[in-house]
DNA sequence: AAGAATAGTGCATAATCATGCATAGTCAAG
DNA sequence: CTTGACTATGCATGATTATGCACTATTCTT
C-alpha cells in the first residue's frame, strides 16, 4: 500500500498546493503518525516542503538558501544581530554567502556609509535598498544552490579590494580540524578570504561547532571572533577557549 | 499549521496588498498574537512591510529595472525572443543590464550547454533556475536602479573572460550620433563592452532610434545586428540601413 | 499630554511530532 | 502450505512546538 498511498499523497499536493497532516490522514484513510512518516520519506524527493501541521509545495526554482532562510529564522537573526556590533560607520567589510550572512544584511538595511563587499547574490540584493550602503560585488562563477559566487574570478576581485573585515559562515568550526566547508571550488575562495581579511568573523550556531565538512577553509587561529549561540558549557567552545578563540553569545559578550 | 497558515497569509498579502491584523485573524481563524508572531517571522521573507495595524505590499524598493518589466512587456519579449534566434548551442555570450535584457534572460531558461556573462542581476537572478545555463558575474560596484554592476573591476573581468557576442541595450540609436546612454559611469562600462564584443547585437524599442543620450558608447558601425520593432518606414531605420547596419525585425529578418 | 489602539511577552494549555512497541500483512524459502 | 524474516501500520507515550489569554509596553490620535 505504501507506494501507491505515497503516489496519492504527491498527488493530492499538488493539487492541492498546501495539505494539514489530517487532511492527509482522512483522506487517504491511515493514521497521522503513517502520514508523518510517509512525508519524512518523501523529503526533498518531490518539491514540497514540511512544516508543523502539514505540508506545501515549495517554489521549486526557489534556491535552497532561501529555503535555509526560513529554518532557524530566530537565531539566525539573533546571531546577525550580534555580529552587527561589531560594525562601525565608515567601515568596508565583506559579507560572505549563506543565509545567516542574508539575515547580516537585513540588519544592516538602515546603515549609513558602509561598504559591503561580497560574493552573495542574497546578500546583494537585500542591501540594494539600503540607501546608505554601497555595494561592490565579486565577479565569478554562479553556484545556484548558493546564490553565491566563486572561482578564480572571484579570488582576482577580492585581491583588488580591500577590506577592513570579513563575516563569513562555514560548515564546520572545530578546535582541532580548523574551518570547513563542503565543496570544493567554494572553499577555496573562502580560503583567500580567510587569507587576505585582517579581521575575521565568523558566524555559526550551535550544532557547526565540532564538526568538520570535507574541505578545510583554514586554522581556527585564523579566527579573530567567533560568533554562536551555543553556551559556555558546550564542550566545543571549551576547546575553542582552549585555543585562544575569542566568541560572543547573541545575548552577552564573553571573552575568553 | 503554523506552515500551511503562513502560505496562505502571504497569498492573502499579495491578493489584497494591504490587510490589519485583525482582518488576518478573523480570515485565518487565529488569535492576534498569533497573527503578529507570524508577521514577525515572515518579515522579510516576502516582500511586505510591517506597519502599526497590520501589513502591506512593500514595492517602493523595487528597482526601477523591475517596475519598468511591466512597460510594454509583450514588445520587449517579441524582440527578446528574436534575438535569442542568434544564439547557438554551446555559446558563450555577454548579456547587458536593463529591463529588455530580463526578457532575453527569460527566452535562454531552457537552454542547453550555454554559458552566458552578465553584468546585470536581474538576468543573472532569472537564469538561476535554468539548468543548462552556466552563470559567470562580472564583479563591480551595485548600480542600485538599474541593478547593475559597473566600473574599473566590472571592466577588468570582462577582460578576462572571453565571449563570442554581446547582447546589450542602450538608450539611444543613431545614425549620426551612434550609440549613447545617459550615466556615465555604466557607459564607460558599456563602451568596454563594445570594444570586446567579436559580435554585437543591439536590441532597441522603436522610440531609442533616433534617440541621443548625453554620452556616447561607441559607432553604430560597432554594430552587428540591431534587433527593433520600428517598421522599415521608420526614417531612423532608413538612416543606419544607409549607413550599412543589419536589422532585424521581431516577426521577420530583413537585412539590409 | 491623555486616551485609545496596537504591539510584545510570559505562561498555561492544546496541538503536533517522534518514537517504541505490538500487531498485521507480505514474501520467499523450504 | 507453513514458517520465519521483514515491512508496514496503528496506538500510546513523552517531548516539542504552537496558540490563546492576560498583562504590560509602545505607538498613534486628537
Amino acid at each position: 500500500m505504501k507506494g501507491v498511498r505515497q503516489r496519492t499523497l504527491q498527488e493530492l499536493l499538488r493539487n492541492h498546493g498546501q495539505m494539514t497532516v489530517r487532511q492527509l490522514a482522512e483522506r487517504l484513510e491511515v493514521s497521522e503518525a503513517t502520514i508523518r512518516r510517509d512525508l519524512q520519506e518523501l523529503q526533498g524527493v518531490s518539491g514540497f516542503e514540511r512544516m508543523h501541521g502539514g505540508a506545501t509545495l515549495s517554489d521549486d526554482n526557489e534556491p535552497p538558501v532561501m529555503a535555509r532562510r526560513r529554518e532557524n529564522a530566530a537565531a539566525k537573526m539573533a546571531l546577525a544581530m550580534r555580529a552587527r556590533e561589531e560594525i562601525y560607520p565608515g567601515a568596508t567589510i565583506f559579507i560572505g554567502s549563506g543565509s545567516t550572512m542574508g539575515f547580516l544584511a537585513e540588519c544592516l538595511l538602515d546603515s549609513h556609509e558602509l561598504t559591503v563587499i561580497t560574493n552573495a547574490q542574497n546578500v546583494a540584493l537585500r542591501l540594494a535598498s539600503a540607501p546608505g550602503v554601497n555595494i561592490v560585488m565579486t565577479g565569478g562563477a554562479l553556484r545556484k544552490g548558493e546564490m553565491s559566487l566563486i572561482g578564480p574570478i572571484t579570488e582576482d576581485t577580492l585581491r583588488q579590494v580591500p577590506f577592513e573585515m570579513a563575516f563569513m559562515s562555514v560548515q564546520g568550526v572545530s578546535a582541532s580540524a580548523g574551518l570547513s566547508n563542503a565543496f570544493a571550488p567554494e572553499a577555496s575562495t573562502d580560503r583567500v578570504v580567510v587569507n587576505l581579511a585582517p579581521r575575521l568573523i565568523v558566524v555559526a550556531e550551535a550544532h557547526k561547532l565540532g564538526r568538520v565538512a570535507p574541505i578545510s577553509i583554514g586554522p581556527v587561529s585564523a579566527v579573530d571572533l567567533l560568533v554562536t549561540d551555543a553556551g559556555p558549557h558546550h564542550e566545543e567552545v571549551q576547546r575553542l577557549a582552549a585555543a585562544d578563540i575569542r566568541f560572543v553569545h547573541p545575548t552577552d559578550a564573553v571573552k575568553v
